[in-house]
Parts: structure tokens; sequence; C-alpha cells
DNA sequence: GCCAAAATAAATGTATACATTTTCAGATGA
DNA sequence: TCATCTGAAAATGTATACATTTATTTTGGC
């Protein structure tokens, strides 16, 4: 397992606080590997948004941002149903159908907050990956993954898990109708409805 | 200047045919450094699609690709309305006199299509900024770099130039007069038009 | 002659050492 | 007292050398 996935696997873990300054050297002795690897890390989770460049030297495990998240989920809310009407045309019932395995596997309980959300994230990318839109494909990804920052830190409540759960099933009923309309609306309120949580729960 | 710049600049030229493999090992003997700067600089170019991963060793320049043209625009068509619509509000008249300055020095010929291509990022840039929200002006930003690496490639004819040219000045009257919906309408198609010249030039 | 497997070559990954840049504490002067 | 300059310490950038992985060629067997 390279540095970058260890790297990654802790900021994701919620072990480096938000403000946090690390510098390449701690890090390579921390992690026992030399500078280099640090720096590939370094740069590949930069990219990824889960560090930030602190001035000149050094970099910054980046706060939480309501702004962020706001403009993420405003995205997402015009690209995903793009993609997913762009899917639905390929949507045979061997792709319909790992979907309902993946709803199945987060309703098995107990499961971990960070199951669910590379879960949730897994049933919609199963859908979308149908499109054979490789790069709209990518940047939906990007937007997911900026997003799990964020909810990786806190555990949703039981309540919410429920509704989301409940949307899903909506949504692949939907989709199974081959209803591109009423599909595209469901789509649209589900992220609106995680966005408005995630929002609420930051402030 | 970085070896990053150099080599972004001479893929940005398309001094590099797409298909091209590059290794380490040459680049850093062509540009005359180590193969340090070498890996950070294709890390970074990576990630911004200017190159991609060959197998397991290697990377190669991108070939030309109309469906990836076609996914960069609809994913612009669905995200600069929007930065726009919040940039709306924040527009002084010193913002819209340096966009206005902007599209004075694009019809100064003459002019590189390179110069061109920069410029009329600026126009939209300048007015995007306004908005402040820069997790969303960043992925708009990305998504035009994208397009830059088709762009650089041909000479837009001069029929095509302009039509876009007039399209900039209707633009900024309407959001002069504040009709975002306006506004709004002409941006999409603007960027409709752009999108769809490409890919008929790419086929 | 063709396929598989070992040996060889080549490419990437990593460690150490050194160069350059940036930071910051403390001295100096107005 | 405050701003600014300066020099040492620290951080990042880069080169060289070595290790590991991947690609290619050669060789042996059928």
């Amino acid at each position: 397992m390279s540095l970058y996935n260890k790297l990654k696997t802790d900021l994701q873990a919620g072990r480096f606080a938000p403000g946090t300054i690390l510098k390449q050297k701690a890090l390579a002795e921390q992690y026992q590997v030399s500078r280099i690897p640090v720096r590939d890390a370094i740069l590949k989770l930069k990219n990824e948004g889960w560090l930030t460049d602190h001035g000149k030297c050094g970099v910054a495990v980046p706060e939480f941002d309501a702004l962020e998240v706001e403009d993420i989920y405003l995205m997402r809310m015009r690209l995903e149903p793009l993609l997913q009407e762009l899917a639905l045309p390929r949507l045979n019932s061997e792709v319909l159908g790992r979907a309902e395995d993946i709803l199945a596997q987060m309703e098995r309980s107990p499961i971990s907050a960070a199951d669910i959300g590379e879960l949730n994230w897994q049933f919609h990318a199963c859908l979308y990956q149908a499109a054979q839109r490789p790069t709209l494909y990518a940047v939906v990804k990007h937007l997911h993954r900026q997003c799990q920052r964020y909810i990786g830190y806190q555990s949703l409540s039981l309540n919410y898990q429920s509704r989301s759960q409940a949307e899903h099933h909506a949504l692949l009923d939907a989709l199974r109708a081959r209803d591109g309309k009423l599909a595209e609306r469901l789509l649209r309120e589900h992220i609106s409805e995680a966005g408005q949580a995630l929002v609420k729960f930051l402030r």
C-alpha cells in the first residue's frame, strides 16, 4: 500500500484536525519513508482537495467550508441528473440488479458510517458508469469524493439514513420503469436534501 | 520557470503529437533536469488531463476525443450559467469595465489563436470571479483548460470569431441591464455553439 | 516454427545528499 | 515602540545512486 493511500486513509478518518499544517520532513519520519513519496502523495492529495497549499511552505488540512459544500452540491444537482439521463437508455437488467444488490448491502446492519458513504457512491456510480461517458463520470466522481471529506466526520442520523434509503428505492423503481423525467426529479431532490442536511450540520 | 510550465507550454503548443508516449528519463534528458521535477510535472499534468497513464509504464499524450469534448461542453452549459447567475448581483461597474476592456483587446488585430483563447477565458473569468465562489469557479476553470487542449490545435475561422465576439457584446449588455434570464440564455447558447463548432471540427 | 519461461534490459519508485528558497527571531535604527 | 533589516534555522526543490517493478528479448523444449 502506497504512502498516498495511507495518508488519504488517515485524512478520511479525521486523524488530522482541520487547520493542521503538515511538513514533508515530519510526515516522512512519521510514516518511515523518505520525502520523495511524501511529495508525490501531497501533490495528489492537493489535487483531490484533501490538502491545500499553505503559503509558500507546507500544506494545510483544509477547514470545513460550508460554502464549498454548497457549491459542490449545486454542481452535483446539475451534473448527476444529466449523467443519469445519458445512462438511462443503457440500463439493462444486469446493471439494475447490481444496483439492487448494493442497496441490500446498505440495509445489512451493523455497518460503519464510512462504509455507508462508500456504498452510497457505489450505488450511483454503478448506474452512472452505464452511460459510458468517462469525462463526465470523472467530474461527478471527483465531486463525490470531495463530499466524502465532510461526510467522514459526521455520523449521519438514522432518521436521515432511512429517508435516503427510501429515496434510493424510489429512484431505482423510476429507472426500471424508464421514467426519465421522474428519475431526474427524484435524483435532483435526493442530492438537494443531502446537501441541505450537510450544510445545516456544518453551521 | 518550472519544468511543469515548460512541459505544459509545449503540450499546449502541440509539440507532442497525440499518442506519443513519454518516458521520464527521456524527458529529463531533453529538458536537462533530473527525473524528480519530471515526476512532479507529470503528476500535475495527468491531473489536468494533458497526459494520461499508459498501462503501468509511461504516460501518453491523449488522442483527440470528440466524446470528451461533448461531455465538457455539456457540463459547461450547466455550470457556467449557474456561476454567472451567482455573479450577477455582484457585478459592479469596475468588473463590467474590465470585461469591456478585454473585449476591446480581442478586437485588436493581429492576434494569435492562442491569445484569442486566453482572452476569451479572461473575459468570462473576470465575470465569474465576481461571484466569489472559489469551488465552483475552480471546476469551471478546469473545464475551460481542458478545452484549450483542443482549441490550441485549430485556428478558428474568422467567421466564427466575429460571431463569437458579437455574442460576447450581447452578453455583456444583458448583464449591464441586469437581465439575468437573458444573460443565462445567451451564455448557454454561446457555449453550445462553441461546442458544436469544435465537435464538428474534430469529426 | 511456435510457445513458454528464464534472463536481460529498461522504466519507474525510493533513499540519501546537496542546493535553493522561505521563515522567523533578534538586532539595529529612526 | 515600531518598522525594517539581517542571519541562522528550517522547509522545500533538485541531483545522484540504488531498489524494485515492468517490458523485452533470448533461449530451450516441443
